[in-house]
DNA sequence: GTCAATTCACATGAAAGAGACCACGGTCTAGTG
DNA sequence: CTAGACCGTGGTCTCTTTCATGTGAATTGACGA
């Protein structure tokens, strides 16, 4: 039977040892090539051991440099030395959906951490603020508060909780409080007020790209735990560490490509990751991840991607956002739903071009206005797939 | 030919509405002694 | 008499609409050589 012959060699995987080390979850023992940075980060953060302040933090590189890693492997380190002294860490990544993604959703999470409930609404913020503010300062405590992706948060809301949350030290008499702010944006901190600039990044600490070499050497390692013997074939790894590279030294991006080489080569029964998966690999990465974007969009969205892709399957390469707006207009007709304004749709084809599925930049045509010239940034294989997955969506025939 | 004014087709911002969710406090109802 | 059901009010959150203002260069038209 082929179900069983799928489910036995799924039991018995040639190539993989331990999966979970490609994942992306996965904490390793060791961060190489981040020492400088770990030791830095260190020194800042050595006087909460001893009671004292920590300056506030703020960290950024491209994702997939270690950011995170580091600081977690930080926090572990710090938590471990501390069972004598009040010192709590507490870890929120701001970019979550539904969990802390508003002002009033990062405090009752934080609330949470601390062992309080707070309702999911319906309490008015600064009430939520006071309640906060309380139950930290139930007893005498350092707390250090990481916030990854802090830089969503100012987009999302304004820099004016930041602001509160670097004024709340001055509002607490027990307990002491220091942030450390995680960013991708490196531009970030120039779009905010200067107060909140200067005393959010007290200390400031750059995480570069890795480069080929080092993604190399992190590939390798990980590589070891993850595959058995005599797996990897020649060149794999240098090769997925070249890719990566090329994409801004995203470490966690080299992973993935190893891990799916990896899962292209089991399902072909194979024994060795040849160099022909790791392409495979990187077309089928790209590919899900576009996919997946446009299945979980909302309708309206499918509309304006659907709009786009007929427009560009008729003619040229350039579009104009009133071209979509008509072509959109027509969608809806066809699919019997409400219509958009033409304000809502600019807005929808930015988030579009930041999302990667279009390229669109605002040009000027002189006389004839300014527009977006957009252009559509999905390979020609995956064009048909998404229409299918739209059309069915929005109940095409 | 040169220069500034004009003009288009949107971009970009701000404010505010609609509808969903929820907490809180007061009132009503039904079950209990 | 009291616990629970049921409202109304007031708050947040997301997605939108409405209204307002901004904008960059092709075009236009006046001007001078």
């Amino acid at each position: 039977m082929k179900v069983q012959k799928i489910f036995d060699s799924f039991m018995s995987s040639n190539i993989f040892n331990n999966k979970g080390v490609l994942q992306s979850n996965y904490t390793p023992e060791t961060i190489p090539h981040r020492d400088k940075e770990i030791e830095q980060i260190a020194s800042i953060l050595a006087p909460a051991l001893r009671q004292e302040r920590t300056s506030n933090l703020f960290v950024y590189g491209n994702t997939g440099t270690g950011k995170t890693l580091s600081i977690h492997y930080l926090k572990n380190e710090l938590l471990k030395r501390s069972d004598k002294s009040p010192l709590r860490v507490e870890y929120l990544n701001c970019k979550l959906r539904k969990v802390a993604d508003t002002e009033y959703r990062i405090l009752a999470e934080l609330i949470k951490k601390f062992g309080h409930e707070v309702p999911a609404t319906g309490l008015p913020t600064d009430q939520v603020y006071n309640k906060f503010i309380e139950v930290i300062e139930q007893e005498k405590q350092f707390i250090i508060l990481i916030l990854d992706e802090v830089d969503q948060i100012v987009k999302k809301m304004s820099d004016g909780f930041l602001y509160n949350l670097m004024r709340i030290n001055t509002e607490l008499s027990k307990t002491q409080l220091s942030v450390i702010g995680i960013s991708n944006d490196v531009t970030f901190l120039d779009n905010i007020d200067p107060r909140v600039r200067s005393s959010l990044s007290e200390e400031e600490i750059i995480f570069p790209p890795y480069n080929a070499l080092q993604l190399q050497d992190i590939l390798k390692t990980r590589a070891e735990l993850a595959f058995k013997k005599n797996v990897v074939g020649e060149g794999v790894i240098a090769k997925c560490a070249a890719i990566a590279a090329r994409e801004h030294g995203d470490a966690r991006r080299a992973l993935d490509l190893l891990r799916v080489a990896g899962e292209l080569t089991e399902r072909e029964g194979l024994a060795k990751i040849s160099l022909k998966y790791i392409d495979q690999a990187n077309a089928k990465i790209e590919k899900d991840k576009i996919l997946s974007i446009i299945e979980t969009e909302p309708k309206q969205f499918q509309a304006v991607i659907l709009a786009i892709i007929e427009l560009s399957d008729k003619n040229k390469d350039k579009i104009f956002t009133g071209e979509v707006y008509q072509a959109y207009q027509d969608v809806c007709k066809r699919a019997r739903m409400e219509m958009l304004t033409q304000r809502r749709i600019g807005d929808i084809i930015s988030e579009f071009d930041m999302l990667g599925l279009i390229n669109a930049s605002v040009i000027s045509k002189g006389r004839y206005g300014k527009t977006r010239e957009i252009k559509l940034a999905i390979s020609k294989q995956i064009i048909e797939r998404a229409k299918k997955i739209i059309n069915e969506s929005l109940g095409f025939a």
